[in-house]
DNA sequence: TTGTAAGCGTTATCAG
DNA sequence: CTGATAACGCTTACAA
C-alpha cells in the first residue's frame, strides 16, 4: 500500500458524464457551462446547472488542473502560525484571490530551509499555478525547484538581493535602521537589541541595528546584543540581562512585539518606569501594542497590503505572464508611543 | 477562458515516463519506486531515484490522485488566523500528518455559513482525502455536501449534538458553566459575561454562564449578558457598559482571552483594582494570561490533542476505515490565577 | 453554439 | 518482482 491512505472516491461518484446524461448534452457543453458560462446558451446552461444540482455534482478540480495544465490553487508558506501578524497578509492575499475564483493554499514552515523544501516540493507536486513563501532565504535545493517549475513565485519577509521571481515586502534593515535613529533622535544613547538568533529575518533587524550605530559614531561602544528566546519570556530574558549586565541602558529595541510586550510587563516587575527607566520599542505593530500601558513605539508594516499586492502580482503573472515591477518595496512607518 | 489562469506546465514538464526510460524501467517500475519501495529491488530503485534526481522530476499528485482515488491532502477549516490559539491545534495536525505522509491545506472562513460552504466545496473539489472543521454548525447544503462525498470529517470547536461524523473537542457550554460556578465559589456574587454576539461557540459559553446563574439560585437576578465587539477594544467596552450600566457587578467573565486583556487594560486605565473592585475570568488560556498583571485566571483547552486526536482519528478512518469511538471529549482545565 | 476524439500523467489490474 | 494495458474525469483542439 502507498504511503497515504484510502480516501472517498469523489463526491457521491457523480461524473461530468452523469451531468450531461441528466442534461441531454455533451460533457463539453458541462464542462462550459461550468467555466465559461457565456460560451453556453442559457436555455442549457440552465439545464445543465439543474442536473449538477440535482445530483449532487462536484467539479473534479484534479482532473480539470491535469487536463488543463493550470491550477486555481495558490500555496502560501508562512513561518510560523503563532503570530498573528500574518493574518492580515493571509486576509489581502484571500481578498484578491477569492474573487479571482483561486484558493489559498497554506502551510507553515518554521524558518527551517529542510521543512521548507520539504513544503515547497510538496506544493510543487500539487501543481499549483503560484506560490508566495514569507521568506527570502532558501536551500538551493528548494531554489532549483522553484525556478525548474517555472511556478510563478512571489517573496515576502524582507527586499533580498537576488529574488527568486517576483517580490513584495519591506526592508527590515531599513525599518530597523530608522528606528533606532529615531530612538537617537529622541535622546537615547545606549540602545540595547534583543531578537531571536535563528530568525533570518531578525539577523536583519539586528543588522540595521547596527548599521545606524555605525552612523551615530557610537561604532565603537561596547555592543548591546541580546539574544533571546522566543514568547513574553524572551522580553523579560532581555530586561534581566539589562539589569545584572548592561544597566546603563537606556532603550531597548526589541525585534518583535511579544518580546516588547514581554519586556514592559518585566519592566512593571521591577518597578521600572517606562520610559523612564529603560525605554521600549518594538517591531511590527501588533494590535496589543497600542493598548498595553504605557503603548509600546513601534514599526507599522503594511501587512494587508503585502498580501493584496503579492496576490494581485500572482494573478498578473499568472494571467498575462507580463509584469514589469517585480519587485515592490512597500515601506514602514514608524508609531511614535508613550513607551519611548 | 475559463475563471482561473494559465499557471507552470509542471515542473519542468518531466514526466514519469522520461524518468521510467532515463532508468531503463517501466513507469510502473518508477510508480512503485516512489509509493511503495519496498516492492522493488534495491537496484532498480536505486536507478530509478538517480533518474529522478538528475532529471530534477517532481511526482506529479493531481494525476495520481486522479488515478487512484485517494489523496495525501487534509483540507482544515479555521475561524480565523487571527487568533493565535489555533496555531497549538495546527501543531499537534501537523506532527501527525507529516510523519504519516499527509499535507495540511489551511483555509480560514470566519463563522459565516456561506463562506464555510464556499470553503468546504473548494476542498471536495480538490478531492481532500478529510477534513477537520473547526466549527460545528454548518449549512444544511454544507452538511449535504459533506454527507453526500463520503469524505471522512472531524468536528473540532465544540461538541455538538449531531455531529456530522468524527469529533475531537471539549464543551463551551460544559466549561463555561464551570468557570461560572467556580466565580461563585471564589465569593463572587454578581457575575457579567462578555462575548461576540456572533459566535456560535461565544453563545454557548453564554448558554453554560446562564445555566450556572440558574444551578446557583441566581436564575432570576438581572441578567448581566454584555455584547461586544472583537479584539481588545471589545473588553474595554465590556468594563465602560458594566461602569455605566451595571456597577455592582464584581466579576466579569470574558468568552475569551483577548476580551479579558481588554477588559483588564481598561481596569487599570480606570484605576480599578483587579480583583478587588473586578474580579476577570476568561475562555482558553493564551500564553499572554500568565504574564499580564495580575495574571488572569483562564480556561485551559487541550489545542495540541484536540489537533493530535483529530488527525489521529482521520488517519484512522482513511486507513482502516473503522473507528469504534468517534467522539472524543478531552475537557478542560480551570487556571486559577490573580485576577479573580 | 455544440459535439467528437484524443490526450493530461498517473496507478489498478492482471499477466508473466 | 516487473511490465503491458486500460482506466481516472476532465479539457484541448478541431469539426460540424
Amino acid at each position: 500500500m502507498p504511503a497515504y491512505g484510502r480516501s472517498a472516491e469523489g463526491s457521491g461518484g457523480v461524473r461530468m458524464r452523469d451531468v450531461a446524461e441528466r442534461a441531454g448534452v455533451s460533457r463539453m457543453t458541462v464542462s462550459r457551462a461550468l467555466n465559461e458560462p457565456d460560451k453556453v446558451k442559457p436555455k442549457l446552461r440552465r439545464q445543465v446547472l439543474e442536473a449538477v444540482e440535482s445530483l449532487g455534482y462536484v467539479h473534479n478540480h484534479l482532473a480539470r488542473s491535469l487536463s488543463s495544465k493550470r491550477s486555481n490553487v495558490i500555496g502560501l508558506v508562512l513561518p510560523s502560525l503563532e503570530n498573528s501578524i500574518f493574518a492580515l497578509t493571509v486576509k489581502g492575499i484571500s481578498d484578491v484571490l477569492r474573487p479571482a475564483g483561486y484558493q489559498l493554499m497554506l502551510t507553515e514552515s518554521a524558518d527551517d530551509p529542510e521543512d521548507e523544501e520539504r513544503v515547497i516540493s510538496s506544493f510543487l507536486a500539487q501543481r499549483v499555478g503560484g506560490l508566495i513563501l514569507h521568506a527570502t532565504t532558501h536551500s538551493p535545493t528548494a531554489l532549483r525547484m522553484l525556478r525548474a517549475s517555472g511556478t510563478p513565485v512571489v517573496e515576502n519577509g524582507d527586499l533580498p538581493e537576488e529574488p527568486v521571481d517576483m517580490v513584495v515586502s519591506y526592508s527590515n534593515r531599513g525599518a530597523a535602521k530608522a528606528m533606532t535613529m529615531h530612538l537617537a533622535r529622541l535622546g537615547y544613547r545606549k540602545i540595547a537589541f534583543a531578537g531571536l538568533a535563528r530568525n533570518p529575518r531578525a539577523n536583519e533587524r539586528q543588522r540595521g541595528y547596527l548599521e545606524a550605530l555605525v552612523e551615530l559614531g557610537h561604532g565603537d561602544e561596547p555592543k548591546r546584543l541580546i539574544d533571546v528566546s522566543r514568547g513574553f519570556g524572551g522580553g523579560a530574558e532581555a530586561v534581566a540581562y539589562i539589569a545584572a549586565n548592561l544597566p546603563d541602558t537606556d532603550a531597548l529595541f526589541c525585534a518583535g512585539d511579544v518580546l516588547a510586550v514581554g519586556a514592559l510587563f518585566e519592566c512593571k516587575r521591577r518597578d521600572w518606569d517606562v520610559p523612564g527607566r529603560l525605554a521600549i520599542a518594538s517591531f511590527d505593530d501588533l494590535d496589543l501594542m497600542r493598548h498595553v500601558i504605557p503603548a509600546i513605539t513601534s514599526l507599522r508594516l503594511e501587512r494587508y497590503e503585502i498580501g493584496r499586492r503579492s496576490a494581485e502580482m500572482l494573478l498578473a503573472q499568472i494571467n498575462n505572464g507580463d509584469v514589469p515591477i517585480r519587485t515592490i518595496d512597500l515601506g514602514y512607518e514608524i508609531v511614535q508611543r508613550a513607551s519611548a
